[in-house]
DNA sequence: ACTTTTTACTTGCAAAATGCAAGTAATGTT
DNA sequence: AACATTACTTGCATTTTGCAAGTAAAAAGT
């Protein structure tokens, strides 16, 4: 049975909102980074990387991701305890969004991981079509 | 007592915290499309219009989008019991995270304000460019 | 076989952020 | 002078976040 629609009340019906909605917090999108950009499928990649989001948080994050069809979840066949979260097409397309977030901060703030923004700035394009490149075939997790 | 400047302690050097740090709430980026967008410039109007927010959460809001540099405060010569809040350089160039986030959920969620969508998708570079000519000028508010 | 470790969580509780309703002070309007 | 507007603040309830600890299932070690 397909689940049932999630928070169907929207504050508005301007797209921005929506967006907001769905990422407007403080761990969505650096989980979204973890996937896109270094490849972290497990809870654990994600517990023990990153800023150190606590484990509650993650797997609530994780759990409303999935319901806005941003990531999907499945089971690890070489090993029945592992789950591997994998962002869908949905996902993937935040890949612009994430470009810029991190180019606007990059801009105007002191940051680190100025070869990922070097990359970013000489080549936005092909940067994108890197990474969409890099999740066309993500139907078999890689290993 | 030589400056006690609270110091703001990234979670992480990456840019992209830095500005889900900046942005990443329930409001922030709504303040900045209604200023960008919309032209709104005072209190009133970012509390009687958009999605509600609170009057205690949008002073907040505007204490921190100032405290990030992003937006600016000034008095309307006019009428003296006004604050003019505009953006910055910085807040102006939020405008290409805008719209990558107005177009991903325009892309995948049932949204309104299509007029603006299709603009956006016709032509991304000439949207980008009107935004910042419109406020090239933007030392003295018009009207 | 059985004990330990790993993985992916949940639970309980404190702290912080958010939201609501009701002020308040400084103007401006009539 | 009385009233209305504007930009807030304050107090309190609700919600979200964060921390520490615990749990169940599967795998690995002995």
């Amino acid at each position: 049975m397909p689940g049932k629609k999630v928070t169907p009340r929207r504050r508005s019906g301007c797209p921005l909102n929506a967006s907001v909605e769905m990422l407007g917090d403080r761990w969505s999108l650096l989980i979204i980074r973890d996937m896109m950009l270094r490849g972290f499928r497990s809870y654990k990649e994600f517990l023990d990387s990153h800023e150190g989001i606590a484990t509650n948080i993650l797997a609530g994050r994780l759990r409303t991701l999935q319901a806005h069809g941003i990531i999907s979840a499945g089971r690890d066949p070489s090993d029945a305890r592992k789950r591997i979260y994998r962002l869908t097409p949905k996902g993937i397309n935040l890949a612009p969004v994430l470009t810029e977030m991190v180019l606007w901060a990059a801009a105007h703030e002191e940051t680190g991981n100025q070869p990922l923004v070097r990359q970013m700035r000489a080549d936005k394009e092909k940067f994108l079509a890197a990474i969409r490149e890099r999740w066309a075939g993500t139907a078999i997790p890689r290993k």
